[in-house]
DNA sequence: CGATTCTTTGAAAACAGTCAATCTGTGTGG
DNA sequence: CCACACAGATTGACTGTTTTCAAAGAATCG
């Protein structure tokens, strides 16, 4: 069955770090909804209200806002194992700021905001799993706003590159670009700098 | 007594998101460490390791990097009532990324992460508002991010007027540009034209 | 295939950054 | 009370990077 092997992705991702019973797993999967999405499928669009938290069990998912002269920016990017979701637009009842589309085809998994409260009360494994996951985001988006502050847009890519490996190799390079707050003839100009590097010296 | 006084600020803050009983706040009190911070002072340098999450009841923090050509950039503000904290090493034991310090004399409280992981575990008020805090916090960082890439220098400048007025009005010029991303002259720049259109169209 | 989308490349323009000088205000000490 | 020093803010001229616009060349999906 299929929604049984895309629950066992949150299964293993939860299991990896802390430590449920048979009977809280049975709670969990009865709070998620599975849905699949289509390469260009969205989850969520901006101004709509926003429901769900969505784990990412397979495929890739973006978050992006859309500005005044209609260009896309991608917020971050979600593939397996990832957790994709508005911000604070769950717990109030605010539209969504962002859109959140498949960029392949995805499992995910979701959850609407009155049932991870229940997850988070009487589940303390998932509880802390959660508390960690946020602290891990909040630091990552600290991480990004440094960088995107003080690196160039060529450091920045090499670093995306190095930091996320995976994601790069899948996503269009217009997207990467998007991700970076460069336009896609920035990012194709900075790649041809450095393989010319890579290769300008050894070529002598 | 001083602290006394300090301690206040965070059970205020406390009681406005959830309830306590008595014994909780006292068992929350002896977790805090107060700490008093003059403007220029450190709470916390890049590389060292990061102990502490602080909660600002006096005064205003800032974190920031200080990029290879020795530029600072600043990633938040933390005025009263904020928190202020490294974002991933506090769990684990890396070397702090930012340096923290105080932009006004300041009024601490410390808490180390053991302590803190104590607090959650035993008091659910302080878990649910610390949970709520950092669901706010990835949310902002999320618009933060957001803006950066798809606004203007002048557009930024503009929302951060508008969002925070009392952090705006105390930080030196130098300080918001360097939260912006753009050099201290051209927010000058950006003031000027402000002005100019305001009053243009009015002296004509 | 065949159409669409993505990427690359070129040339010119716009934007923000840097450097350096001046101006402003604040606080200090004569 | 004035003079000075210091830091922050402003302004101008110049430089450099990135964007934009336009067109051609891959790559991909159906």
């Amino acid at each position: 069955m299929a929604e049984k092997s895309t629950f066992d992705v949150l299964k293993n991702y939860l299991e990896g770090r802390a430590s449920f019973t048979g009977e809280e797993f049975a709670f969990i999967q009865k709070k998620f909804i599975p849905l699949i999405l289509r390469r260009g499928e969205f989850l969520q669009r901006a101004g709509e209200p926003a429901k769900c938290t969505g784990f990412v069990a397979a495929g890739c998912m973006r978050k992006y806002v859309i500005d005044a002269t209609g260009k896309e920016h991608i917020v971050s990017f979600a593939p397996e194992t990832w957790w994709v979701a508005e911000g604070v637009s769950l717990a109030s009842p605010t539209p969504a700021q962002f859109y959140i589309d498949a960029i392949e085809d995805s499992n995910l998994l979701l959850i609407d905001p009155a049932s991870h409260e229940e997850l988070v009360e009487k589940v303390p494994g998932y509880a802390a799993t959660y508390r960690r996951a946020l602290e891990r985001a909040t630091a990552a988006r600290d991480r990004r706003v440094a960088r995107a502050l003080s690196a160039s847009a060529r450091e920045r890519y090499l670093e995306f590159l190095e930091t996320y490996p995976s994601i790069a190799a899948r996503v269009p390079q217009r997207m990467l670009a998007s991700y970076l707050g460069v336009s896609p003839e920035t990012v194709s100009r900075i790649r041809k700098t450095v393989w010319q590097e890579r290769r300008g010296p050894s070529t002598l």
